[in-house]
Order: structure tokens, then sequence, then C-alpha cells
DNA sequence: TATGTTGTAACGATTATAGTTACACAGCCA
DNA sequence: TGGCTGTGTAACTATAATCGTTACAACATA
């Protein structure tokens, strides 16, 4: 299962934008997500570190480096996921390759669980963040 | 990350296939896989529970309940996420009703998550397992 | 300078996974 | 029928990831 780092991620942006004026604080951001400060911002960290956002030391908020709408969800994905494996799927290590399974089905697994991720991330390489964002503040409900 | 059970359940199936006419024993599998042989009986009996083998106690091996050109590499997946959450993406709960985006994000996240995990699956449910036994048995290496 | 904020280390709690030991029970064969 | 082998499953351990929390140094600004 993927972390919630991810949505959290999101929501992060998501707010930035909205007080893209003023200045939020982690502890703000915290409020909404209902976690703690120190959480967003580790979180706001990797956003920083992917080149998503711009924060320093001492100054609350943050800035958004780029406009929503060039900001995809898989861009997010990749900003948190930093440091885990990058595989979607585990396989199994050293197999027996005395037997021809064990041989060869990690190669063989690895396309095809190459094809799945491939197409999950395309998915979320179509969704920009203003969608989500316009999604969140028009919602019906 | 997802599991090494799915890569392993698929290493099971694919060496029932091969030991058809025989009898091959958790303790074989196990050292084709190179785990231990309880390991092996978990997945079975998973597999077993999914209707995709069948298995009783006492005698070695397993058969397959459908040939492999029946079953998907989802249908796999499937049988040994059981019990562990169907969704890819985790969601951050609770958030802040008061909030505008802690109020709405968990469902403009699931749509967007959804089509994601969607996308993944379609993927998998487009390989079958003799495809998958096919390319093993015949890789070049 | 005083206050508030960030960045980050460190630690604990919780959970998932995988390996291991142990054993009851079922099937099979001499 | 008695012994051997194998399955099914519980129980325990080790390991790792995740998330929350406390603590604190460094920084910015009024």
């Amino acid at each position: 299962m993927i972390s919630s780092r991810f949505s959290v991620a999101v929501h992060i942006l998501t707010l930035l934008e909205l007080h893209k004026s003023g200045r939020i604080t982690s502890e703000l951001i915290a409020g909404s997500v209902n976690t703690n400060p120190v959480v967003i911002r580790r979180m706001m960290s990797l956003l920083n570190k992917a080149g998503l956002i711009h924060s320093s030391p001492g100054v609350a908020g943050a800035t958004l480096v780029r406009p929503l709408y060039e900001i995809t969800l898989l861009d997010v994905y990749r900003a948190v996921q930093v440091g885990v494996q990058e595989e979607l799927f585990a396989i199994h290590e050293n197999p027996n390759p005395a037997c021809i399974v064990g041989k060869n089905i990690q190669s063989t697994l690895e396309t095809n669980f190459a094809k799945a991720q491939q197409a999950m991330e395309q998915e979320l390489a179509r969704v920009t963040l203003d969608q989500v964002a316009n999604d969140i503040l028009h919602a019906q409900s």
C-alpha cells in the first residue's frame, strides 16, 4: 500500500495554493490535515528537495515554484516516494538458479510489473494539481 | 510497495504447471523460491481459498483448478492480497472538515487514485499465466 | 533582543512482512 | 496396521516502514 504521504503532500500543495497571498505555517497545515506539524515539515522538506516548492528556515510558509497546472500527481508521487524503492512490485530475491523457473522468473516478472507500474504512473501523469484543487474547492457536498 | 507474495505465488503456480504430472512438495518449491516451506504452504493456502489450486492435507503437491491460460496476473494478485487493504493508495484519515480542503480532499483523491489503480490492474489482467510461464521456460539467458 | 518558525535528529508505537519452530492430522505404502 | 511423509496452521521472532512526538539549534523579523 502506497503511504498516505502522497495524499498529505497533495493536501499541502493545495493549501499553499489557497493561501498563496499570505503565509501559512506548518502548524496551520497540520490542523487541516489533522496530524503533527513535524510530519508536515518533513513532507515539505521532500517537496522542497524535489523542486516543487521553495521554503526557508525561520520564515513561515512556502511558495510554489511552478503553477499547479504544471504539476502532475506523478510529480508529487515521485517527490514523496524518494528514498523508497522506486519499484512498485517486490520480487523475491535469490531464487534458485539451478531451477529454470528460479533462474528466469525475476526478469520475466520485472517486464510485466514494469508495464503495470507504467500504466498506473501514466494515469497519475494525466492529472494536474490544478484539476485536483478545482475538484476540491468546488466539490458538491 | 506490493509484497513479494505476489511474485512468489506466480513462481508456485508456474512450478505446479511444470510438474503437472508428478507431485511437487512445498519443500521442493521452497528450494526453488529459496525460502521456508511454511511460507510456501501459507501462500498455497491463499491460492486454494481463491479457487486457483486444489490441495489437501497429507497429500503432496496441488493441482491447478483452471488451466494457466485462464488465470491472469490480476487473479493471482487478488488472491494473495486477501486480507490486505484492497486500495492501492492510502489517504490520510480525519482531515479537518472545518477546512474546505480537509472536507473534500478524500473524495477527490479517491476518484483519481481509483483510476490509477484500475489502469494498473487492467495491465495485470492482460497477462495470462501461460504467457508468463512461456516467457520463463523459453527465456534466452 | 524577543518571539515565532523551520529543519532535523532521535525515540516510541504500531503495523506488515517473512522466516522459523512446533505439532495435530491426513494420506500412503510396506 | 504402523510408520513415514507431507499439509495446514498457530505461535513466536526479527526486521523494516510509517507515523506521531519531543527536543532543539538556526534563522527571520518585528
